[in-house]
DNA sequence: CAAGATTGAAGTGTCAATCTTA
DNA sequence: TAAGATTGACACTTCAATCTTG
């Protein structure tokens, strides 16, 4: 289908290095900020989805803006919204100019939990991530972010 | 508990911008990934497990070993394990010089189907990620990984 | 008591199938 | 037909509790 053992690329030891050590910071950072979240009953997911509708004109979005912005797909950003509207963190009501599609708005329940965990949250992403780069570390990924889930996808 | 909202140090606009497109970034490859080496009857997980087995010594590691290499749990990790290992790919043998815990070693199996996976893997993660990087780009990403998941955790 | 590791229950994510409208 | 979205079944992850040895 692909290539043959023979004439594949393999990864340079810089290359593995790097594509290890993302993938183990990413699992690392998570679980921190997970569990730092739940003393306010959210999760990390909870919390991209709250911040993203609370940033939106009306605190409503499609989902499938959600979808992009978060880098989910819609299956899952689905059931998690049912579970975040059985909540009560966010409605869904029908989109008045596509129906084929919804709305969904973060509710005032949400906006009061969300304003709760933010501080805190902050605080650990600052400590566990952002502080702990310099400037053109914190550049370098934004550029990679771009390089890599923006274009053909 | 921690800080309250007035003193809160907020992400500047580019500190924010890097820290969602991180995540976003990991969650779009990470979903094409698994997409990939379903072909192979694994997942991104399995293929990190076996991975890590196949360049131990006599192909045997400690599970705390790997839960540190992954960036992962014990318990996430242990049922990870038992689905491995029920499927022929690992085995478990008490370890002889700590009677606390276990060896995991990959099976002939395990290698065969990694071999199998690696080539059209190894394509992807380059395609998707490691292509299009600069050098300098995958310097950070190192740097970066190595600043956040490795000092005091 | 801490470290290595496991287990079961409950919560979360994925795949395939389905439905409705553009 | 493709796009937006949902659903149910199944697979995976998390939490809390537990067990055994250092």
């Amino acid at each position: 289908v692909t290539s043959n053992t023979r004439d594949t690329r393999w990864l340079t030891d810089e290359e593995q290095a790097a594509w290890r050590g993302l993938l183990r910071m990413y699992a690392q950072i998570t679980t921190e900020l997970n569990r730092q979240l739940i003393q306010s009953d959210l999760s990390l997911q909870d919390y991209g989805v709250l911040v993203h509708l609370s940033e939106a004109p009306d605190g409503q979005r499609r989902p499938f803006e959600l979808g992009e912005a978060l880098g989910i797909e819609k299956t899952r950003l689905s059931h998690h919204l049912t579970r975040l509207q059985r909540r009560g963190l966010v409605v869904r009501r029908p989109c008045p100019t596509d129906r084929r599609g919804w709305l969904v708005r973060i509710t005032t329940a949400g906006r009061r939990l969300l304003t709760e965990a933010a501080p805190g949250h902050v605080a650990a992403v600052r400590e566990g991530f952002i502080d702990r780069l310099t400037p053109r570390q914190l550049q370098s990924i934004l550029e990679v972010s771009e390089a890599v889930s923006s274009p053909g996808r």
